[in-house]
DNA sequence: GTTGACCTTAGAGCTAACTCTAAGCTTATA
DNA sequence: TATAAGCTTAGAGTTAGCTCTAAGGTCAAC
């Protein structure tokens, strides 16, 4: 049974956030001393790292919680709803990629525009194309 | 001389955003009406499609901020500065580019591995991934 | 028996960029 | 003149995910 500092220091997580996650219904310790302090046992520590494991590859909190749920009955729960949070997942990484790709590509041109020298601005080649109203790439906020 | 809803239609902005970033320094009316109305001149109309530009690019507003204050003196200003923005703008998006992509390859492998099908989540392999500790790709938040 | 490290809670604060609300004044139109 | 559309302000709310604080209780070691 770890006290949450080791758990934090096991998870990588900090302690602040382990509390965090369970006031959000992520991850809870299955028992509690007489004075409050939380203990994790095996399973605890495995939810946890679940958690954190799905963190790391982008999942965001509401995501997790919905494939803990399924881990918690994972007979009730099929395959297709797994790949189905991962697909909108991979969606949203793939807009956001291409928004980013956009803005790469039109910062690398406005780069190579301008000297980028000591000269003054006057004559800056990024400056008068922020001025003019072409500078293609439209984002959309994600 | 545009009414603010005029100079939210021309731009894009909405109203209340114009406002905003008028009490962010970024943009102002050079007049006010009598009862306060804002009044923009072409000088301001200008001013605004900048940043609008600027804000389409994915420059932050305090980015913006900087390349304003270039832009009303360009002749003390450098394309050296002008050209650091910009390329610290680009080395952000080419970092949150980089953990986009590992997480796109990390969610395409554990798509490709699992069967996605109407069998129960008893031995889908990405709630698998999840569990093991060794699904590559660390983030850092951005 | 006291220091110091660790634990508890509720709740505030942070970031960025909006977005909206309420209450009230102004202006244009019919 | 009445109505509706549009303008003003200060300030609160939104999103996501932490991060920190204050005030205090607990526990192990010396």
């Amino acid at each position: 049974m770890l006290k949450i500092s080791q758990l934090a220091a096991k998870t990588g997580l900090s302690a602040h956030t382990i509390r965090f996650y369970e006031k959000h219904g992520l991850i809870s310790a299955s028992e509690r001393s007489e004075a409050g302090y939380r203990y994790y046992n095996d399973a605890d520590i495995r939810r946890a790292q679940f958690v954190k494991t799905a963190r790391n590859i982008g999942f965001s909190l509401e995501d997790i919680s919905q494939l803990l749920s399924i881990r918690v009955d994972k007979t009730s729960h099929s395959c297709q709803e797994v790949t189905d949070i991962t697909q909108h997942k991979l969606d949203e990484v793939n807009a956001r990629l291409e928004e980013l790709q956009s803005m790469q590509n039109t910062l690398e041109v406005l780069l190579e525009s301008c000297c980028g020298g000591p000269e003054n601005a006057t004559h800056c080649s990024i400056m008068e194309a922020l001025e003019a109203n072409d500078v293609k790439n439209t984002r959309s906020v994600a």
